[in-house]
RNA sequence: GGGCGAUUAGCUCAGCUGGUUCAGAGCACCUGCCUUACAAGCAGGGGGUCACAGGUUCAAAUCCUGUAUCGCCCACCA
């Protein structure tokens, strides 16, 4: 056996093991009919994407599902892969190309696309080789990217799908356009923040005005430069302020263009003057009223938010917020301006860039999303698609039941361009509302389709945009295994497991791979969704570029090494809940290594040469009560964790098993055992030798799918044939080691020890000094096992000796005294003593339940009131009846331990 | 505006279906120890009306109602 390191050194093995790992190939996942799949596809990470700790515990909690599994004989894949990030990517590779002085449309769209290839062959990888550090058992063999051949294909599939079915259509929206990306987004990629602002009252005079008239109606707003665009004001029906005005005109100051007033209840009486401007072209709201009521969309920006010809010539070609300035000047100076206040008010900004985002008037592609919605709310409501924890179920259907359309069409050149072809006119190319469109998987295909209809070749032009990058991660899950090929993958591994992701990204992604995996494959891509914590700041906020406040995960495995990274994330993260997280919170991964480190080198160095291999444990016979106690704790945490990890619950997986090797195995029994270990006899010298081998190697087991590296490395070093920890079983519940009387015999031991140690604390009785202790039991059992436990009761002392005394006898709490050279140490038990009080509380309490009962079940033995009762009062007293039972139940088992 | 959470020790949080782990853990703090695995350690200790007010119950940190404060998500407040 090759010596341990003194110190804890983890950057001296971690990554030797992961090479050997994946040299080896135990993280590729090979097809075997004869045994179960357990699958997880990664949520993949952007191609520009560096590892942050939000990657770090999401990837953490899968690796230690996936090795669970893998331990407990289910044949396990976890499939990798990036996304091609269609804005973030681009922004990159634009900002590379400014470097060198050049801009995008300057080279063209085929030489863009060149080079963004050329990043992500040159940079792309950046994540995936940092999540190698982590230690993800990733089958690197099957790794996807969401633009590679196979997933482009697959996009292609579902578009024509889609369009055959009539659920994918063009349309003239508003959307949220980002004027510096210069492209659509989705509403879910509008990021709405409180921000300051200012709202500004113009007045609009009548067209021609009547005697009695005010002179003219105010309206109000937070962007008074899409007034230029404005084509009515509206007020409400019942608004008797405007009544009378409702069907008049007035003159748009600045464009001298004439608007009518209408009556719309979108209209908030409330709110502002009550009189809202109506400009269909820039807003949401004014766009669905100006639908309503047939009014002409002036639109007055260009697609980088400058001014264009629809708005008066002074403003064309000015940026929107310049613009704004200048409408105000202008304003105020023809006497239209009234007044400006402060207000907070909800902008959309970019996801990617931040950039304001401009509600914007523009052709789109969307995805209907009702009819794919369907199946996808039943699979929640009726468990096929199960959430951890539960909350977010209703989360997700909170949103499902109010679906909203999806826009799909980006402008932009990185990503998979719409497979739609435009039958174009010869004469002069454009694109109008009723152009016919193929939707195909090919250009040829499409022009097949149109000879089809016309009879004859037409000019085709595919469809400029790409597609949101989310229209392919929807499809993830089955995309990746080959789909629409009927691949021997797709046949075994799908559907997957459990999903592993961030909150954040249940609306983006979640709930879009749900639908795409019924409206594919017929059926949930995944069984489980497990949304993990989101980790923030040491103050609650979220971790940021912008905060600079980010741990960078890569950092921590410098400073700590990888477990500690994942054995911190995995024990503070609560499922459900936010994190804070600092630095200082890594100690609680490292110290708990540094522990294991320090146990195994310590058992190892005691481990006799011809002890290598299996451990065997001593005979039952021979077993010492302690060793019987410390197996029978291992039993129950070996349980605790199934249970644990059935639910999701890796955070008190992690604590119960650092609990157990920590408190139990180490301060407990480790301890013990040196009496064993350093005195002359023989045979328990080997059986304690073997039971801490033996707990040993089944905690490095147990730990394993959490600090996958040190628990391989120690393990390693147990077994000299080279075999791995990956390969060997996971810990199972063996209830014939669970031992309830050794527990018990501990139960009293520890209390004596304790109470000595407690003494010797609060007496400052200095170690080397010897204690006679006295102990206060009447109980047989105890004194003998006080007899056999002296030299460990005696915690530190030179020497020792026991006087047991019967229960009762009058003394302090804790008493010491000088006795000649020793200190005389007084020990009342209290644990033990309570046993019979304990009793005493329980069977009180049984006798008190059992009269309730009595009288219930006598209540409802009448048939006067069970005739007469409403049935929910019957119904509450039968479930009070049924609550008690279990109560009692519980309260015999305690009262049956006790007098064990 | 709608929805969902949270409020327990100085800090971060456990406490699942009311009653045996019921007032807990870790960190921080205080005391003692370099005890032949570990000072990145060991042993011991102090510290909380479980946000507030009502209610249900034989029994409430736990269930219900309301209040306050904080947080998150969604939504078209011009």
């Amino acid at each position: 056996m090759a010596e341990m390191a003194t110190r804890y050194a983890p950057a001296d093995f971690e990554e030797r093991l992961y090479r050997q790992w994946e040299n080896s190939g135990k993280f590729t996942a090979k097809i075997d009919s004869a045994k179960k799949p357990y699958t997880i596809v990664i949520p993949p990470p952007n191609v520009t994407g560096v590892l942050h700790m939000g990657h770090g515990l999401n990837n953490t909690i899968q690796d230690m599902l996936i090795r669970y599994h893998r331990m407990r004989g289910a044949n396990v894949l976890w499939l990798p892969g990036t996304d091609h990030a269609g804005i973030a990517t681009q922004n990159v590779v634009e900002k590379k190309l400014a470097q060198e002085g050049k801009k995008r449309q300057e080279i063209g769209r085929e030489r863009f696309i060149e080079e963004a290839w050329k990043w992500k062959e040159e940079h792309g990888s950046t994540i995936v080789k940092q999540l190698r550090k982590l230690g993800s058992a990733c089958d690197w063999t099957r790794e996807r990217f969401t633009m590679d051949e196979g997933l482009s294909r697959a996009v292609r599939e579902v578009f024509v799908r889609l369009y055959k079915k009539d659920l994918v259509y063009r349309g003239e929206y508003i959307i949220n356009w980002c004027p510096r990306c210069g492209t659509a987004l989705a509403d879910e990629e509008a990021e709405h923040r409180e921000i300051p602002g200012t709202f500004t009252w113009i007045r609009y005079p009548f067209a021609e005005s009547r005697a009695g008239d005010p002179d003219g109606i105010v309206v109000a707003t937070t962007r008074p430069e899409t007034m230029l665009g404005d084509t009515a004001v509206a007020v409400h029906p019942q608004d008797e302020r405007y009544a009378q005005f409702v069907g008049r005109e007035l003159t748009l100051p600045l464009c001298n263009r004439t608007i009518p007033i209408l009556a719309d209840t979108m209209v908030d009486r409330e709110f502002g003057t009550g009189a809202v401007k109506i400009t269909p072209a820039h807003d949401p709201n004014d766009f669905q009223t100006g639908m309503r009521h047939n009014l002409p969309r002036v639109n007055v920006m260009h697609e980088d938010g400058s001014m264009n010809a629809n708005a008066p010539e002074k403003y064309r070609g000015m940026d929107r917020f310049a613009c704004r300035k200048a409408v105000l000047a202008d304003l105020e100076a023809d006497g239209f301006f009234i007044k400006q206040e402060k207000i907070q008010h909800s902008v959309g900004h970019c996801y990617r860039c931040d950039t304001i985002v401009e509600p914007y008037l523009s052709r789109q592609w969307f995805v209907r999303m009702a009819p794919l919605a369907e199946p996808a709310i039943r699979a929640a409501e009726n468990g096929d698609v199960r959430f951890y924890i539960e909350r977010w179920k209703k989360v997700y259907l909170n949103w499902m039941y109010n679906i909203r359309d999806w826009c799909i069409s980006r402008q932009l050149w990185w990503g998979h361009q719409i497979p739609a072809w435009y039958a174009v006119s010869e004469t002069d190319g454009r694109i109008t509302e009723d152009t016919p469109i193929f939707a195909a998987h090919s250009a040829e295909e499409a022009q097949a389709e149109a000879i089809a209809r016309f009879g004859a070749r037409v000019v085709l032009r595919q469809d400029p945009d790409v597609l949101d990058t989310w229209f392919s991660a929807w499809l993830w899950p089955f995309s990746t295994l080959g789909w629409p090929e009927e691949t021997p993958d797709l046949a075994y591994f799908y559907p997957t497991t459990v999903l592993v992701t961030d909150m954040g990204i249940i609306f983006f992604w979640v709930a879009r791979m749900i639908m795409a995996g019924y409206f594919c494959m017929g059926e949930a891509p995944f069984r489980h969704v497990y949304i993990n914590s989101t980790v923030m700041d040491a103050k609650g906020r979220k971790m940021s570029k912008s905060l600079n406040n980010g741990i960078d995960p890569l950092d921590v495995i410098r400073e700590y090494g990888a477990d500690a990274l994942r054995f911190t994330m995995l024990a503070i993260t609560p499922p459900g809940q936010n994190t804070l997280l600092s630095m200082e919170k890594f100690q609680i991964g490292s110290r708990f290594a540094n522990k294991i480190w320090n146990a195994s080198r310590y058992i190892l160095s005691n481990v006799a040469p011809e002890t290598d291999g299996l451990p065997a444990l001593p005979p039952p016979a021979r077993r010492s009560f302690e060793d019987r106690w410390i197996l029978s704790r291992l039993q129950i945490v070996v349980r605790g964790i199934h249970e644990e990890m059935a639910e999701y619950r890796l955070n008190d997986a992690a604590n119960n098993l650092a609990h157990f090797f920590r408190d139990d195995f180490c301060d407990w029994y480790i301890e013990f055992t040196k009496q064993r270990l350093y005195g002359d006899d023989a045979e328990q010298q080997a059986d304690a030798r073997s039971v801490l081998l033996y707990v040993l190697e089944a905690s490095l087991r147990l730990l394993h799918p959490a600090m996958p590296f040190i628990t391989e490395e120690i393990y390693q070093r147990i077994h000299s044939d080279g075999r791995s920890i990956m390969d060997a079983a996971y810990p199972e519940f063996a209830p014939e080691l669970a031992d309830a009387d050794a527990e018990n015999r501990m139960r009293i031991v520890q209390e004596i020890v304790s109470g000595v140690r407690n003494v010797r604390a609060e007496m400052r009785i200095p170690p080397e000094k010897a204690l006679l202790i006295q102990v206060a039991t009447d109980n047989a059992e105890v004194r003998d096992l006080a007899r056999a436990m002296e030299k460990n009761i005696s915690a530190q002392a030179k020497l020792s000796e026991l006087i047991l005394l019967p229960a009762g006898s009058a003394r302090p709490k804790y008493a010491a005294s000088i006795v000649g050279e020793s200190w005389e140490v007084w020990v009342p038990l209290e644990g033990l003593i309570d046993i019979d009080a304990e009793r005493a509380r329980l069977s009180k309490e049984k006798l008190r339940l059992e009269a309730e009962m009595a009288r219930v079940q006598a209540k409802l033995a009448n048939t006067g009131f069970t005739a007469n009762a409403p049935e929910e009062v019957i119904a509450l007293e039968r479930e009070k009846l049924a609550s008690w039972e279990s109560r009692l139940v519980r309260l015999d088992a305690g009262l049956r331990q006790i007098k064990a």
